[in-house]
DNA sequence: AATACTGTATTACGTCACTAATACAGTAGG
DNA sequence: CCTACTGTATTAGTGACGTAATACAGTATT
């Protein structure tokens, strides 16, 4: 498994990007219910990292049920993962929507206006080169 | 003018719910171009906050060019502020949607499935008694 | 000129999120 | 048993952010 990366122009926390990296790449079958993730200190000697920022991650991931630990050898990812892992990502998405349309409809914008910036900006998601395993970037949503 | 109530169930820094409030009423047309806006040590009695929080809203609102200094008197709303404050309202809006469509498209949801969502939330936002003046709450959108 | 009001700049304090250093508890495998 | 590896808990340092206390510069009004 590698997670290497994790640079990127990203002002976001390192702990949420390792993270977000595991989901996607659980949710992208990249590593199966059973297998184990690296272990926090091989990981943070990967990412020049201290090992407790990789933990931090590997705490979140767990509260969120995708990882569990196998007393003495390290985490592995949950049976249920990947289903979770998009389920989550799809109420992530769902969420930020619907936040957008809140404040859209207090700005008195009407409907058919969003409706046409949300056709623009996915032609711009498709063109840019998005819907596809190992995108340009995976920043937005950390859950 | 009356800009009370900044309570609410809102985490937000106060400097910057006073900032949506001034925006707020000035889209509305609470407060006219040429019209003063409170004094700073005014309405940090009214709201029970320090001067300086008001003032770093005040600046801000400077800064976005919908306030704008009266030598010795004080603030005026801009010429252009109430368009100004729409158009910003509608880039901020266009910003968040774009950002949630690019997630989606990372997480492989169709498209369809972004609409639905789309169409589903919107109802909601509408019987909920958004699209009027005096909504419920201004969260969301510092700028 | 004096007073009372403007906004502004400087400084400081408390808080919180992020990261790091370190020590700890436990298991696999020789 | 012993070594080397797991994850975890505790503590501390660092930086940014929001807010407050205070003093300052300037204008309207009397």
């Amino acid at each position: 498994m590698i997670l290497l990366d994790v640079s990127e122009t990203d002002d976001r926390p390192i702990y949420s990007r390792i993270a977000d990296r595991v989901r996607f790449a659980v949710a992208a079958g990249a590593v199966r219910p059973g297998e184990l993730v690296p272990s926090v200190r091989e990981l943070s000697k990967q990412l020049v990292v201290n090992p407790n920022t990789v933990a931090r991650a590997y705490r979140d991931l767990q509260a969120e049920g995708l990882l569990e630990p196998v007393r003495g050898t390290g985490l592995q990812v949950t049976e249920g993962a990947p289903e979770r892992c998009r389920l989550a990502r799809r109420e992530h998405v769902r969420a930020r929507l619907r936040g957008a349309i809140e404040e859209a409809s207090r700005s008195r914008m009407d409907r058919s206006e969003v409706e046409s910036i949300l056709r623009e900006e996915w032609e711009r998601g498709i063109a840019a080169g998005n819907g596809r395993a190992g995108g340009p970037d995976d920043k937005g949503g950390d859950r």
